[in-house]
DNA sequence: CTGTGACTTTAAGTCCGTG
DNA sequence: ACACGGACTTAAAGTCACA
């Protein structure tokens, strides 16, 4: 199973909520634009760090990240 | 704040509850034992999709494993 | 504003050992 | 069964020009 998709499109989610651009994520994080771009594809391999930056700059703690992947992860093999 | 510290503390307590030693799980996550070692006494920065081996050897799913971490945390600074 | 490939630098992760 | 270290290989971090 590929969380890094699913992980990558609840950052999406979230950031998507609150309204920021990726951009703006990114300079929250401490992150280049593109690295998030990668993130949000699931084409990066993130470190617990950067798991950790993300999270704060979106304003949720990282076990509600999770929780959302998998959420998302469930839809997807569900496909209502 | 030193998560990594608090998500060590979180897989030594899942794999005592379900009693493997940190060579038994390093066998299972496919990793190195050391490795195991240095994650669980803070000194590394795992990445997703070791973050991801290790619970799935432990037979927990990550967003529990950062709730564990979390309740760690607050317990600490708590100081009870 | 975002996706993407290519790239260099840094850190992750392995393997050998010790007490 | 675990902590810890050194040397090593591999992958992630981090950046860029361009679509």
């Amino acid at each position: 199973m590929d969380l890094s998709k699913y992980y990558g499109a609840a950052v999406r989610q979230h950031r998507l909520l609150v309204r920021l651009s990726q951009e703006e994520l990114a300079e929250r994080a401490g992150l280049d634009r593109t690295y998030v771009s990668g993130i949000e594809r699931g084409r990066r391999n993130p470190s617990l760090r950067n798991l950790q930056n993300i999270s704060e700059a979106l304003g949720v703690d990282l076990d509600v990240m999770f929780a959302t992947a998998r959420q998302i992860a469930l839809n997807q093999s569900g496909k209502n």
